[in-house]
DNA sequence: GATGATTAAATGCATCTGCATGGAATAGTC
DNA sequence: GACTATTCCATGCAGATGCATTTAATCATC
């Protein structure tokens, strides 16, 4: 059983995991310049914003993020410590509760997104035209395990799950 | 400087990070099934056994791999607590040192590279034809930093860099 | 409606990471 | 050759992560 993939699929592998790493540190240290806090921060605040009453369960936030549960916890954790987002009660289900972001949250997350999106245009907007972005959208989909949520994202947003 | 990015970089940006995750927990999780080490030991591993007397400073290993430098010092001290490689002085300057490999070091290269090589078939080769993934290759290396080392890697090896 | 299985969330513990600093050797400058 | 700057590597510490377990509530079945 060796000898298994082409020469071509290694090097696409190993350009996946090199280029992923230099983008991701290169927007990552942008947004830390600015004094902005991690961009897992980022995608919860804009998942709790994106939500009809600006509150989720932490279940649903963990399924969105693709995140460990107890990686979301204390990703929560954090959040309401920093007053960006508050736990409310759920009177449903008492086990569980709601996850409130607050209105510091919604600026933050402006604020962030103006950093972001120009850490995206100048790591990845900047080097490909958007036809050469589409067709590496479809490359990588291809290799995404059914991972869907197909459209592409509304205006304003963005996110990464890592 | 708002809405810098059009729709298609941001989502080339989204699917890049999220696929790479994706696929590369896949390999992770492979390897780490068949009972094997991260893949940064493999990639350790590679480096010095690539290099013609099998021993690297750790400085070099630190540009092949792109990692800082505690993290090399460490995963260095990781190595040799499993006997997989050996500290060895540095005559010429006292300042450094050398890393050797050792057989069972080469052994478990070998052996990684199997299940590894496999992993790489299944979440990567065998969802896009040789062509694609070049052309894979092609948009992902516009993105990276001028991170060449261009040439495709010999047959029997893989790296990550993460 | 009692009981066992399942789900929501938190947390203790060991490991890993990032950051800053430290010590030791070398290189550069005058 | 003394003095400063730089390079090589290790490490203390704080914070983050992975894993397993715990607590509490709900569900399912009888």
């Amino acid at each position: 059983m060796k000898r298994k993939p082409s020469t071509e699929a290694t090097a696409a592998w190993i350009r996946l995991m090199r280029v992923q790493t230099r983008v991701l540190d290169a927007v990552e240290q942008d947004l830390k310049k600015a004094g902005f806090p991690p961009l897992a921060w980022y995608d919860a605040l804009l998942e709790l914003s994106r939500a009809p009453t600006g509150e989720l369960r932490p279940v649903e936030l963990e399924r969105q993020m693709l995140l460990p549960q107890y990686s979301t916890s204390r990703l929560i954790d954090r959040l309401v410590d920093e007053g960006l987002a508050a736990r409310r009660e759920c009177k449903m289900d008492k086990r569980g509760q709601f996850v409130e972001i607050t209105e510091a949250g919604r600026e933050l997350q402006k604020k962030m997104w103006s950093a972001y999106s120009a850490a995206i245009e100048k790591h990845v907007g900047s080097k490909l035209s958007d036809a050469d972005a589409m067709k590496l959208c479809g490359l990588l989909d291809r290799l995404g395990c059914s991972c869907s949520e197909a459209q592409l994202p509304a205006i304003g947003e963005g996110a990464s799950a890592r």
